[in-house]
DNA sequence: GTCTATACTGTGATAGAC
DNA sequence: GTCTATCACAGTATAGAC
């Protein structure tokens, strides 16, 4: 692996466990084992690092987020988001400092808002095509909040987890899913309550 | 008002508006227009003044949480959760770098646990009240799942409407106690659920 | 491409006069 | 209590040799 994509990686890495405002370009090095200097030959500034990780994130995100215009089950449901919460959790350090983070960088900010509304578009997706066959019952302001709540508790899970349990392993993303989908349930039919059950007791230990 | 309290006053004010991470002693003291030496003088460290108004923030939320082992109805609950927000809105620094300020001060991290702890007993306090009354239509694991989801809305909603609004104003808590609350009103029964519509219809614009 | 050396800046914090 | 002056240090970034 060339050194400006051992960088990279090795950013993500960092950044992922102490937090982008703790991590120092020395400190990157430093873990390298290469100079200062000749991370500052491949990148010009911390902030190009991060904005092509951002790059990275902002891709795989926007590719997971086409969601096919094709009624979903629960299950699908829950595989679908399982990616999602994957996808954030390798980029968490942009979700764990985002107030901070954009509040530095105006143009990530607006990316990351575009990320945002193309999140609230898919669930808004999903929830309308479950509505229209008639297995959701909802209205509409019903449906609106619903999803905005979903939106919040993907974009925060992690950072939640992080405060309330100190910790993020597999077991805290599973848990994330299976958080989203409870908000979902009470507007399902029975049957398809009785399926979370189902699933919660299938990925839960 | 004397020096001291100034400081701690134009602290949480800046660590407010620019985040923690941002605001330096130097810029403390001068929009107080005194010297930085005056500053240390009263506060031997920055940590220090942090902790002070994290003691304050602790006070008032704890005494909040001290939730009285009565039923409330969905217009109580309203107004208890504005309170909360106005609280979480008033030291909202805390919040919108939790991870970041918890990451570097231990001790508060602890602190700022047991208050979500309580959050969570407080919650759940509130809905078994309701389940007992037979108004609230939820099993267990559907119960400690919506408290858990209501605990995370009210920590991040407002680093939620920083992020995806770019704003924090009266309207914006008014519309996470409308987030919260409409989380809760599918395990209610009927007449409990036009309540919210009322209640949105009269706070909303 | 990579290194060493070094400059520059901002920030937390202290010393000592008034 | 308050000020001025100053330190120490860390973090970003550059210059120039190899």
């Amino acid at each position: 692996m060339k050194t400006r994509e051992r960088i990279l990686h090795k950013s993500l890495e960092l950044f992922n466990e102490l937090g982008e405002p703790n991590v120092t370009t020395l400190l990157i090095s430093d873990e390298l084992e290469i100079s200062p200097g000749n991370l500052y030959y491949h990148f010009k500034s911390k902030i190009d690092i991060l904005t092509e990780l951002f790059d990275w994130y902002e891709n795989e995100m926007s590719a997971l987020l086409e969601v096919p215009d094709e009624p979903m089950d629960i299950e699908d449901q829950w595989f679908f988001l399982h990616l999602v919460f994957e996808s954030i959790a390798r980029y968490q350090f942009l979700y764990k400092d985002v107030v901070n983070v954009l509040a530095r960088h105006d143009k990530l900010r607006l990316r990351f808002q575009r990320i945002i509304t193309k999140k609230q578009k898919a669930t808004l997706q999903v929830l309308n095509n479950l509505h229209q066959q008639g297995r959701l019952q909802a209205n509409p302001s019903e449906i609106t909040a619903l999803s905005e709540n979903i939106v919040l508790t993907a974009t925060f899970w992690i950072s939640y987890a992080n405060v309330a349990k100190s910790q993020v392993d597999e077991m805290t993303l599973v848990q994330g899913v299976y958080q989203v989908i409870s908000q979902v349930v009470p507007f399902l039919e029975g049957e398809q309550r009785e399926m979370l059950e189902q699933l919660k007791n299938a990925y839960f230990r």
